[in-house]
DNA sequence: ACCTGAACACCGTTCAAGT
DNA sequence: ACCTGAACACCGTTCAAGT
């Protein structure tokens, strides 16, 4: 029929995939509702995203968890890494935090489960990808020096930032898992909540 | 064709697709493989689950998060709940634990990861789905009298429940995320790991 | 009550074809 | 390079029918 030079990107397709996800959950995503809601045939996803399914769940996976991410510029290099999701922009000189560490951590921790609640109907798909991005690595390198900087040494430190992925992933998985349940606490309970744990953690990693 | 009277059961039915679960993973447990396990037509499943693949999803849920679960014995008396999975068993007297209060906290907390790790693949279920059963209630008070003895009150107490929850839970969602990445830990590494953060929350929440 | 078998609408993916 | 359209194997679910 008539042809369609849709424009189509890696990213356009990842964004419209989590407009999906979020209306109506990630059992709702399929590649032929996702076509429609580009205005296109869904094997011309495809051409994307050569492997399928598989490889838009894994580079919605990078999406999220990535957050510097920036529209489709430097294509055609490779790619350095499995599925990148898209291209991640410069680290924007990362600007010296010179705050103690312990709010540098709290700053990034919620920054950490804001992120994940805002795609929370994407949250399964983390459960089983954890995608190899820019963004993971500068994650690494503040948590590291961070609690370095509160006292830790050896093999503290790989375990307290297990602790604190640990902890901000379960709590936004479980603020989920009791939504719209009975007695499950508003946002403003859920934050304070996921405060009062975080401090905790915080508070008892250093001690 | 041949009559076929399998003595198919809500239990049966469940522990099969957590077998397919575990083999296959989640996506690959579809009702016709269910039913080929089962040696019955896909279509029989319907008659314990009359809400489909859904009911299915929240029993295996329910039956993953819940410890003592029994073969179906007391049938036909109405569910209670919504989908308690399948029948559980009297709280076995319980016989009163004496020890302090981090240490029994302690042993729930690795008996729950324990449990978490055993039906991994099935994670991704519990991640929109918190099934309301007994096994459940009885870890509310567990938890509840445990941290009331460590010197909370008031809501200091919900919230460090669930400041335990959710560690539980990002631990072992976060150890599955990683696993058979490159630098992944072994078994007894992760579980290093999981002491370490569960013992620096609990000093940091009674602190 | 418990299970079968055909049917329907939908799905992921391949492949040849169009521009 | 980018997208279409038909085709195939598979899926969840309904419904009438068997015992």
């Amino acid at each position: 029929m008539s042809r369609n030079y849709a424009g189509l990107s890696r990213e356009r397709i990842i964004i419209e995939a989590l407009h999906i996800i979020a209306g109506r959950g990630l059992g709702g995503l399929s590649m032929r509702r996702l076509g429609d809601a580009l205005d296109v045939e869904a094997m011309a996803i495809y051409h994307h995203f050569p492997r399928g399914k598989e490889q838009l769940f894994n580079a919605i996976a990078a999406y999220v968890t990535t957050a510097r991410v920036v529209s489709g510029l430097t294509e055609g290099q490779g790619p350095p890494e499995e599925e990148p999701g898209s291209e991640e922009a410069p680290a924007e000189a990362a600007e010296a935090d010179d705050r103690p560490w312990d709010e540098r951590l709290t700053t990034w921790a919620e920054a950490y489960r804001a992120r994940l609640l805002t795609y929370s109907g994407a949250l399964s798909l983390l459960m089983h990808r954890a995608p190899h991005t820019l963004g993971e690595e500068d994650t690494r390198a503040l948590l590291h020096t961070a609690f370095t900087e509160a006292g830790l040494a050896g093999t503290d430190v790989p375990r307290a930032c297990d602790a604190l992925h640990s902890y901000c992933l379960g709590s936004v998985a479980h603020q989920v898992r009791h939504r719209g349940q009975e007695d499950s606490p508003e946002e403003a309970e859920a934050l304070a909540r996921f405060r009062f744990g975080l401090r905790a953690l915080l508070g008892g990693l250093s001690g």
